[in-house]
RNA sequence: GCAGCCGUAGCUCAGUUGGUUAGAGCACCAGAUUGUGGAUCUGGGGGUCCCCCGUUCGAGCCGGGGCGGCUGUACCA
């Protein structure tokens, strides 16, 4: 078989592999989140992978395009069934499913894999994690005050410090109220109004301007390529922008800016007395430095219906070539009254938050946060295989290390000693046990201690000084061979 | 999807106006050293020069088409 007929092995576009430290880190992380959730009195809850298509969004895929933006596959009795998106959806089914037997208002929490069918790029994953909390059953904006104050208590306690982040809070019916005033509350605008949104969603990345030239005719981009816009007058334009920019130094400037601007509508002003009683709730549990009210988040999605929240990283770090490097949202979520109705004849209102925890991670990793950066932990301890017909000895070494709790193999390879120990070095083993003809003539085996050896490598020039002087490296009876690995390990890991 | 840039070893890249057997550094493997990681030295494995068609005596290089990657933009329920 020549080399081209192989086949190239590589991961698929927009998934990704992780390797043991990235692993150990990431859950070190989201153990941190659920003390988090659970502290707030959350509970766990799983949900398949899988779900019916149509439980998860509102189209079917059609025939022609099955996948657009979900994977999607047909069951033997055809139905269409599509990998999760996100974890609300699920979420929203679960609880229309096994309604009658949860306590309302039941406040959950996941954590798990999400699947998107789009293009991926940096930091844009088609397979990533989300950990979500939601309210499902409360009506109340205590439940989104409350949601908004424990995403500021998680990111506390993965490691961003206070002043480095903000929970962003805005109101959909504000935004809607806005809507009506320049004459897109009517059902017929509804894709237009999802073009606005969409437009100011892009706030942070393209600025004002870019906005403005997206609500209005369309913009073209540096490449050349043109966005067509949401084709809203001057006027119009205006009123928009004002909305975004209404906020003030204080959240109580920030409502009174945002009364202003939807005055005249009922719906407007019920969103604005709503975060005005969220601030108030903020402010009563001294939240109010960390927890302020933004009219530029509004959140792309559709089905928000009431408050809306974004966590937000505020500092800057320099990535490889000096650039600066903004994290900007890790998290988000907002009121979706509408999703378990879906399943219901009776309405039940919910409220949730996702945390991005692949853009987190990045992030907790550039701020140097002791829940991902802490110490790597040390390989196994590797029995080396000096002589093929002593291994039934060697692995009674590597069982009496296990039966003592030590982390412990036998080298089950072919190669010689130099390769043994190459081997072992590139496990980050703490240490090796060798016993060759000599030690055991003698009832003895050496422990070489790998940590402190690679200290003394750099004190000696020439090789056969390196393998003469065999540094860190000292004999003890067979019988003491816990009691002395025991000790080279707690000589670096305390 | 649209637009721009780019495809040579596992990685980063050289490769002259088109010329014979396509190179370097890093990484990997082995030896120097019967049984010791690092450093040094020596040697070795590894390539359909993204693919196909065309031009040419001759293509890594020129032309056309395709595929893939990156960046921006759109979509992201």
């Amino acid at each position: 078989m020549s080399k081209a007929d192989k086949i190239k092995a590589r991961a698929p576009r927009g998934f990704a592999d992780r390797g043991p430290a990235e692993i150990a880190a990431t859950e070190r992380m989201l153990a941190a989140i659920r003390q988090s959730y659970e502290l707030y009195g959350f509970e766990a809850v799983e949900t398949s992978f899988v779900e019916y298509t149509d439980a998860l969004g509102k189209f079917l895929p059609d025939q022609d395009r099955p996948n657009e933006g979900v994977f999607s596959f047909q069951d033997d009795d055809e139905q269409w069934l599509s990998l999760r998106y996100d974890l609300t959806a699920p979420l929203a089914r679960y609880v229309a499913e096994h309604f009658d037997a949860l306590p309302k208002p039941y406040r959950s929490y996941r954590a798990g894999w999400v699947f998107r069918n789009e293009k991926p790029g940096p930091g844009r994953f088609r397979q990533f994690m989300q950990f979500d909390a939601d309210t499902v059953g409360a009506a109340s904006v205590a439940a989104d005050a409350e949601i908004c104050m424990m995403a500021a208590d998680t990111l506390e306690k993965v490691g961003i410090g206070r002043g480095d982040y903000v929970i962003k809070v805005n109101n959909r019916k504000v935004l809607d109220g806005v809507l009506e005033a320049i004459g897109l509350g009517g059902e017929t605008q509804a894709g237009q109004r999802l073009t606005v949104l969409r437009a100011i969603d892009k706030l942070d990345r393209l600025g004002p301007d870019g906005v403005r030239h997206l609500l209005g005719a369309g913009r073209k981009d540096e490449s050349g390529d043109f966005t067509k816009g949401a084709g809203l007058e001057p006027d119009a334009i205006a009123r928009v922008l004002a909305f975004t920019e209404a906020k003030g130094a204080t959240n109580a400037e920030t409502i009174e800016n945002l009364r202003t601007v939807v005055a005249g509508s009922a719906r407007g002003e019920e969103g604005a007395s709503e975060l005005a009683e969220i601030a108030a709730l903020v402010a009563g549990s001294g939240y109010e430095d960390r927890v302020t009210v933004d009219p530029s988040v509004v959140r792309g999605l559709e089905y928000y219906t009431g408050p809306v929240y974004e966590a937000e990283l505020t500092f800057q770090v320099q990535d490889e070539d000096g650039r600066p490097v903004r994290f900007g949202s890790v998290g988000g979520g907002g009121r979706y009254d509408g999703l378990v109705g879906r399943f219901r004849s009776e309405p039940v209102p919910a409220t949730g938050f996702s945390i991005g925890v692949s853009r987190l991670f990045s992030a907790l990793k550039a701020v140097k946060s002791p829940v991902v950066s802490g110490q790597e932990t040390p390989g196994p301890v590797v029995v080396l295989v000096m002589d093929r017909d002593q291994i039934a000895a060697y692995q009674r070494m590597v069982s009496t290390l296990r039966h003592a709790g030590v982390r412990a193999e036998l080298y089950l390879g072919s190669s010689g000693m130099k390769a043994q120990m190459k081997y072992a070095d590139k496990r980050q083993s703490p240490c090796v046990i060798i016993q060759g003809s000599n030690e055991r003539e003698r009832g003895e085996v050496e422990i070489k201690d790998l940590i402190e050896g690679a200290k003394a490598a750099d004190a000696i020039a020439s090789n056969a000084e390196w393998k003469s002087a065999r540094p860190a490296q000292f004999s003890v009876a067979e019988n003491q061979l816990v009691d002395a690995v025991r000790e080279v390990l707690g000589r670096h890991f305390g």
